[in-house]
DNA sequence: CATAAACGTTTGCATATATCAAACGAGTTT
DNA sequence: AAACTCGTTTGATATATGCAAACGTTTATG
């Protein structure tokens, strides 16, 4: 979305959509940009960038005024849609606000689509201060091996899931503390199997330590996971390795309990 | 957006771009689709469609599980950063938690954008209880004239900004509170002006009553409005008429203060 | 103040491409 | 085993897209 678009492997595709994807890629790096500058970034000329724009406007994808384009406020709306689509929000945000107060900090629900993390809902406890960083990390997916949320998922994959996931990519880091060796990783991940929770200690934000578990479904497959993170200096010792983690895991299966409930009701 | 799709007016337009919106819209309607279901639901032969969700699917719009497509939750962080680039939300997003706080109840930080309000952020008091229908109401942008906060910014558009709104548009009932009479409507909004903020009393949502003030810029141009809602036991008398509404100016007031510094840092 | 440059916009024409039928294989149902 | 459905592919065709070039405005420049 927005421009990491695939190169067509021979199956036909439509042109148009993979250019109106570049187009709102360029609109949404740039954060604005007028008819020339768009028409710059992408190999069209001004003509039929022009003819994009109109078309992009009127359908309400960007909103232009005195010749400045932007990405429209619509897709906030069109995220609460398919955040409201959610069984899993729907499922989650109560206890996952529950979480947040009583830890007094930040507790995140999040999900797997296309082998990364995205964050369905943040609730922020009483301590927990937000960030310029913070509010970035959630406008991309994030990679699952860095962070517990993450790594409680990918631990609980069905194997050949999670070696998908795991073959395609190369393991980055965020922080010199982020697992980049695939045989250390696969081993944190038997040990959070275990366990039935997953730890992060400053591996994806530097000072920041967190606690995530798995979301189940009855069949056993991954929904999601919730996660609760902290400063460093706030989740330490047995806080951290196991009344957390406990508080955790409670919440986590809640929020089974939910979905289960809620499949019953249809 | 997603369907809303004006005709073209002759002049020349992506026709791709609209059967995308098209595409996108069935299946935010159906919430998920298989690909004849979509297929009937657009003037487009199966195999026409197959090939646009492909697309679709590839650059990440779509998802697809077992032949079953839904929107992405790459929507979800897509909006994020819309709304990240917004300077209000940036310059709001804490007054709001304050002002939330101060009261119990909602607050919300809303922006207008053609001619509808899009809600950017809300904040929960400790009284204020999550309803579906609460969150709903975020899927679609808002009339203006249904709520404190759209009423807030309609009274202090310029003339004609605020003359094109009104005749682009019906004035429709969302309650039997709704005003729907044009006269009336300007009438109110001439108070509105005079007061500095605006009430909603059930207007909106049945038992629940609301005060919503502009945010506007040193030029004043209006950029936005706070308001506090609650249901109507919760806010009467002089707390609904004057209480309230001074919490609320003062919070539209520190945002615009926060807007202009944040101007001149660049 | 005139001229040039830059910008958004429109249009004719050539061609790439989106679309339709129709057929295919796979999986279900009868 | 035949008759359905479903997703998928493909050749041929119509047409929508994209380029180039021009236009009218506005903004710079000499």
């Amino acid at each position: 979305m927005f421009g990491t678009a695939k190169e067509t492997d021979g199956r036909r595709e439509i042109k148009s959509v993979h250019k109106i994807d570049e187009i709102l890629a360029v609109i949404k790096r740039l954060n604005e940009g007028t008819l020339t500058e768009i028409a710059e970034e992408v190999e069209l000329t001004k003509g039929t960038v022009h003819t994009y724009l109109r078309t992009l406007h009127n359908c309400g994808y960007l909103t232009e005024e005195d010749g400045v384009y932007r990405l429209s406020l619509q897709f906030i709306t069109v995220a609460e849609h398919v955040r409201n689509e959610t069984s899993l929000y729907m499922a989650g945000h109560d206890e996952v606000d529950a979480l947040a107060e009583r830890t007094g900090e930040y507790a995140h629900l999040v999900a797997e689509e296309r082998g990364r993390e995205v964050t369905l809902y943040e609730s922020r406890g009483e301590y927990a201060i937000a960030t310029d960083y913070h509010l970035r990390l959630r406008e991309t997916p994030q990679y699952l091996h860095h962070n517990a949320a993450g790594k409680a998922m990918l631990a609980n994959f069905a194997p050949d899931r999670r070696d998908r996931i795991l073959d395609a990519q190369e393991l980055d880091a965020q922080t010199e503390h982020t697992i980049t060796d695939e045989a250390e990783l696969r081993d944190t991940l038997e040990t959070v199997r275990e366990n039935g929770y997953a730890l992060n200690d400053e591996e994806e934000i530097r000072g920041m330590r967190a606690v995530g578990a798995p979301i189940r479904v009855p069949d056993g497959s991954i929904f999601g996971a919730v996660s609760m993170s902290a400063p460093a200096s706030r989740l330490q010792g047995e806080r951290f390795r196991s009344d957390v983690p406990e508080i955790v895991m409670e919440t986590a299966n809640l929020i089974e309990v939910n979905l289960e409930t809620a499949q019953r009701d249809g």
